[in-house]
DNA sequence: CGTGATCCTGACCGTTTGGTCAAACATTTC
DNA sequence: GAAATGTTTGACCAAACGGTCAGGATCACG
């Protein structure tokens, strides 16, 4: 369970389908709606069964939001000082944006989490997130110190990308309801949009 | 209780004071998440008590569902045709964001019943939302056409707008662990922020 | 001040919750 | 093929859940 190594074939098997299953149940009903039920049932696997594996619903939750802030600060972490500055914070907002279109449980579990009060990953927030914000800041405010970049609050500009591509993972049937789409072809229309719009927003006012 | 008129002080006073408590715990913990000893507790009522102004907890959340909506497109519905149309949507923005400061837990309400799914609100996005959505899109449509604005897809553009504002009620234990800051004064610097990074993005490119 | 309507409560109910446990069942290993 | 290890289950538990109810307390009003 808790055991670094030793995992058997049927260990690791069924461990994932747990954990993809409260994936399912915590990122729509939030932690306090799930029940070890439905995440039994999602994973097709009886309660007690489910409880050998993790000893209870808040180990399974930990578990999940444990790798989750990691994955998250990826497409941050990978802006560089490098290249155009202008198309270095575009390509963060795109990396930003197929994470919400290839992870949107993840994103929602994450928000889940905020709305709650950050109880099980504040640590995390006014840790690592807040130095490599304060890095990324400090890498922007160089960007606009050499007018490379329209003067603006970098940490404020960051939220905004933060905000704008998650909200197509976590208000996801909010966009649905108004665009109508087939599949997930206006992530393709996002893309242009939030590409053309920072683009706009970014440039350095002559 | 779902008589119309004729209210006692009593009434008033109770059903005042169950609709806040219940606002701050649906809005924290979502509907799943939260319990009737919970709201009952934050209104100083007892369980059967409570009960007695609502008949269950689902009619407490529509109830505070109800009128949500409404008020929550009303800075949109205020956007009008009438002097420059990137300060019109930039006034937008800023109501907006005023609302995020004056009512967060209406947002967070909002964003848990979105990211569950909008069990119960759905038929208004794809009614009321969605029609306004339009009717606005059109509009701003018009001002691209005529070159006072930078042409962007109007339905995404609204999207931003609503992701960078209720990013701010929604995600507020976040920005306050990045920024530490004193109060709300944050929220200034977020509208000075907003106004300008919109003022950059809708300008016409000449 | 009395009386009818409103308001409030303790005790209670059936169900669901997270979690336990001994025992049965599989699987690997020697 | 048997012993050791790993996996699964049904039966069960106490607590918490949403909700009910009869009756007592309190209020507004003539």
């Amino acid at each position: 369970m808790n055991d670094a190594a030793p995992q058997t074939r049927i260990q690791r098997e069924n461990t994932a389908r747990i954990l993809d299953a409260a994936l399912d149940v915590f990122s729509t009903q939030g932690y306090g709606g799930a029940t070890l039920d439905q995440i039994a049932r999602g994973a097709g696997l009886s309660k007690p069964n489910l409880l050998y594996y993790f000893n209870s619903k808040a180990a399974i939750h930990t578990t999940l939001l444990a790798g989750l802030m990691q994955t998250w600060l990826d497409p941050l972490r990978a802006m560089r000082r490098d290249g155009d500055p202008v198309e270095e914070i575009v390509a963060y907002v795109l990396r930003k944006l197929d994470m919400s279109r290839i992870y949107p449980r993840e994103s929602r579990l994450f928000a889940n989490e905020i709305l709650q009060g950050a109880p099980r990953i504040m640590g995390q927030i006014t840790g690592d997130l807040r130095d490599l914000v304060d890095e990324k800041s400090a890498l922007i405010a160089t960007w606009q110190a050499a007018g490379q970049l329209a003067a603006m609050d970098p940490r404020h500009l960051i939220f905004s990308i933060w905000a704008t591509t998650q909200h197509y993972a976590d208000f996801d049937v909010q966009v649905r309801g108004i665009l109508h789409p087939e599949g997930d072809r206006h992530f393709d229309a996002a893309a242009v949009f939030l590409a053309d719009f920072y683009r706009g927003a970014l440039r350095p006012r002559v």
